[in-house]
DNA sequence: CGTCCACGTCTAC
DNA sequence: TAGACCTGGACGG
């Protein structure tokens, strides 16, 4: 599920419940195939989390020396406190905390992946918190190849827009009233209200609690966001088709004569089977 | 039972 | 531009 709105929820997820407590370490799942050393020069620390895009960034301190853990969440990757040795199934990095309670990464696919260091340079800024620096590096690069590709595609790629995903794209579209096969330098160059959206459009899946377009369970959700969710975000919404990169897109059926590829069965023909 | 599908990257022909 | 990496829920026979 997670997108920018799910990591920024979850950072604050991570900080209500690590604020004034000590961590005594951490450890992974024996079925993680994450190679990340798991050891660290302190015995004692505290966490606090910040999110950017589709990262997120997790200090850890001590008195005199601090790391940086920086994880992305994959398909399915979510954080849960709990006593520990109730961590939920599928946990896979684990902090434990003084006292007896755990901080675990829960992630049934376990795409989700840690290292030690800082953001990934292959990513752009975020387009909510660091809006000018998301718009100036998409203006100043503008005549870059990569804008010659379709914007609904273009739209996933974390070098341009960190923290668009495949719910994101689609409702950003859907609000711009944007044709999604333009090619994204003339799509921004007419449409600039496309990047606006890139700001606005998680903030309000965020102000929503977040994506839950399953039974995705976000502690912080309420039962009033998750119905104003589904009304407001455009996925599973629309037609749809798989683009050039394979995912599946969905659009407002508007744009279907235009669509490049081929579509979602409409009117599945009945097929008549003889003997 | 089986097949398809999923809110994301990665790497390798 | 395919797969690969994963589990499990939905849905069809």
């Amino acid at each position: 599920m997670p997108e920018l709105a799910e990591l920024k929820i979850m950072s604050e997820y991570i900080n209500k419940n690590a604020n004034n407590r000590i961590f005594i370490g951490l450890r992974k799942s024996v079925v993680s195939k994450v190679k990340t050393p798991m050891k660290i020069p302190f015995d004692f620390f505290t966490i606090t989390a910040v999110s950017r895009g589709k990262e997120l960034k997790l200090k850890l301190a001590s008195k005199d020396s601090e790391m940086n853990l920086i994880c992305s969440m994959g398909m399915s990757g979510n954080w849960f406190f709990s006593k520990t040795g109730e961590e939920p199934k599928h946990s896979h990095l684990m902090f434990d905390i003084l006292g007896g309670w755990t901080l675990s990464l829960v992630d049934v696919r376990r795409f989700a992946k840690w290292k030690w260091g800082n953001w990934n340079t292959g990513r752009g800024p975020d387009p909510t918190y660091e809006y000018e620096e998301f718009v100036n590096n998409i203006y100043d690069n503008i005549d870059h190849k990569s804008f010659q590709r379709e914007i609904s595609e273009l739209l996933l790629d974390q070098k341009w827009f960190n923290g668009i995903g495949n719910y994101l794209r689609s409702t950003i579209l859907y609000y711009a009233d944007q044709s999604p096969w333009m090619s994204a330098k003339d799509a921004i160059l007419q449409n600039p209200k496309i990047l606006e959206l890139c700001k606005e459009v998680p903030l309000m899946a965020y102000k929503m609690s977040g994506g839950q377009l399953k039974d995705w369970a976000n502690p912080f959700n309420k039962p009033e966001d998750k119905i104003s969710f589904r009304d407001w975000v455009f996925y599973y919404k629309g037609s749809s088709c798989i683009d050039g990169s394979g995912r599946r897109f969905w659009f407002d059926p508007k744009w279907e004569s235009t669509c490049p590829y081929e579509l979602k069965s409409e009117k599945e023909e009945e097929t008549f089977e003889t003997e």
